[in-house]
DNA sequence: TGTGCTTGCACCATCGATTGTGCAACTTAG
DNA sequence: CTAAGTTGCACAATCGATGGTGCAAGCACA
């Protein structure tokens, strides 16, 4: 009787076996009993009852109901990348914590898609949406306000919502500080030798641009326009424009910032197709991080944003139901070269060998 | 009155301006009306209405009432690693492909929570399920057989659910062929320059080791068994497993296979401790495809697994509905050192330069 | 004109949980 | 011993979509 039934129970099951009524089951189960003023003798039994026939509340009902779901989604553009990757863990631990079934989609950085996608969403009813790198976020909020749906922006800032970011600008200059002064020691440096490739017309593009433009005044003096190439968020692009500058110059600047992990992939099929006397002595800054990138055959400052710390202060906003949008800036790390920082994997059970 | 809906709409809205039933826009709008003999006429001026006023149909109502629930779950064992956030990107879109919501979430390598996990994804009532590399595999199976819900394995078997997985054995070899080869140009190798890092007690390490032993006596004629140093899936394990090495060898072997990406992460702390001499001349195989692994300053060889391959067969299992478990091999993908593949990320509609 | 078939739709129970309301039974005060 | 308050729970409507069933209107045919 216990071991075999054969559907899920539900609150009418246990209603039946413990002799209360459905609508009293329910309040014991979900916590409202105390306030049904259900007596403990009662709710005791219930529970146990639940226990026995391994019930738990079937979600469609009670959200139908309710119209609370208890799913929180989180909308990015890719996954794979090591810093959507782990934000999509970081997420997940979080959104667990707080009693959410976490919903991850990509919108694959396609305005149209990005708001089918949230859409879709809120057709599950989700509670809460956490935007991270839309490519229109205020389109997608759009979205989220007709269906009164709480949500933040994380990492890129939207206008109409409120918004956790990255400081980019702080960020990227300390960052590029960090590679002049590494390439400084090789010998004297001009400011033709310090460039930036990746990134486009996005806000924390922007903000980096500032920032490095800042960190090159500061050391220089002065700095001069000619020193970038947007090239998008696209490895392919990033590729090319290290090659238009290798055939320009016949070498890589000595000391450069790269927008993204994703950009830095473009890196990577330029030196695949070419070996190393292209950039025997060059210095690299990323602006993200990746433990196998801190580790290339050259010196690579990354910055960590702080993904944990943007979350938490999301699911803050969120809490706070202010309606005022507003900036909230997240401090990054900066990460010197070949360093392998512990991770999220490093919290996991499975430290134990089995030799 | 098309534009500020107060709620979104529902079918009794629809019904009430369309002068039909609710009945009737319902089977309008899930594509039954045919067979219940609906005329085009009344569907027409139904589905004008629909989409005049942006209805989308409350999934939750849907799934109370049909027991679909129109979600597909994927559970992992934690995200941020290369194959596991590709896992989750390519799952994204095939589910999306086929008209699933994708629920993507992690089991933390605790047996325990996998299972409350599912449990919960079943309280959702999800409509299939891929496990992908549950420290359980049968444990999360009778939760899923207890909640009827289909589901196939990924990438580690199972016995009691089909499974699709990597040819680990096949792969291994390939891979331990390719760098004792390459290290074999630097001078003649002994089975004792050859060693295996990673792994643990599961199915996959078990046939890599098979293939990597395959391999050594394919080429050596014949093999010791005290070549291997099995530490879990855990960095800091794999770290202090090449720390050992070190301090009895006073090097790292000239030639070793890792067992995994995550245990390459522990060689990345070890050479954060130690400069060059430690590795100058290793040649280094990882079952496990990164683009920056495959540009650090020694030669690496990787595998790589083919996800879509995998998900993709894994969603023809489950449609197949057999009830006999079986085991699908999959063929991964030998790459060569200093290879950056192309991935999901060239797809996106981002390549548009600002410039 | 009556019988029987088809067309086109409406009615209504149902999925499982939530929640406002009602009301016995019991306790306490006067 | 009665009125007022408290305790402990049951009842029933409801969320939105689905799908079995029933039935009127229209038509063909004898």
């Amino acid at each position: 009787m216990t071991e075999k039934e054969q559907r899920k129970a539900t609150i009418y099951d246990l209603s039946v076996k413990s002799g209360a009524s459905a609508s009293t089951v329910s309040a014991v189960l979900n916590g409202t009993w105390r306030k049904r003023r259900i007596s403990e003798e009662t709710a005791n039994k219930i529970i146990l009852l639940a226990q026995e026939h391994k019930y738990t509340a079937n979600q469609q009902a009670r959200a139908l109901r309710s119209s609370r779901s208890g799913l929180a989604g989180l909308l990015l553009p890719i996954y794979d990348t090591r810093f959507f990757s782990s934000m999509a863990q970081t997420f997940e631990a979080q959104a667990r914590k707080r009693g959410f079934l976490p919903v991850v989609v990509a919108g694959r950085r396609d305005p149209e898609e990005e708001r089918r996608t949230v859409e879709s969403l809120v057709a599950y009813s989700i509670d809460l949406l956490f935007i991270a790198g839309a490519t229109d976020p205020d389109g997608v909020h759009k979205v989220c306000a007709r269906a009164r749906l709480p949500h933040v922006n994380i990492d890129l800032p939207g206008t109409l919502a409120s918004s956790v970011i990255s400081d980019n600008r702080q960020g990227a200059r300390a960052l590029t500080l960090a590679i002049i002064r590494h390439a400084q020691q090789g010998g004297p440096l001009t400011p033709d030798d310090v460039y930036m490739f990746g990134g486009r017309d996005d806000h924390a593009s922007r903000e980096r641009t500032i920032g490095f433009h800042a960190a090159k005044a500061e050391i220089f003096g002065t700095c001069r326009g000619d020193d970038m190439e947007s090239t998008g968020y696209s490895p392919s692009m990033t590729a090319l424009a290290f090659e238009r500058f290798y055939q320009r110059h016949g070498r890589l600047p000595r000391c450069f910032f790269i927008n993204s992990s994703i950009n830095f992939e473009g890196l990577l099929r330029f030196m695949g197709k070419h070996d190393g006397e292209a950039f025997g002595d060059i210095v690299v800054g990323c602006f993200d991080y990746d433990p196998f990138g801190s580790f290339l055959p050259f010196p690579v400052y990354m910055i960590r944003p702080d993904i944990e710390g943007m979350l938490e202060k999301g699911f803050e906003l969120l809490d706070l139901e202010e309606d005022a949008p507003r900036i909230v800036l997240i401090e990054p790390q900066l990460v010197l070269p070949r360093t392998a920082l512990e991770g999220p994997l490093d919290e996991l059970k499975d430290s134990v060998t089995s030799l």
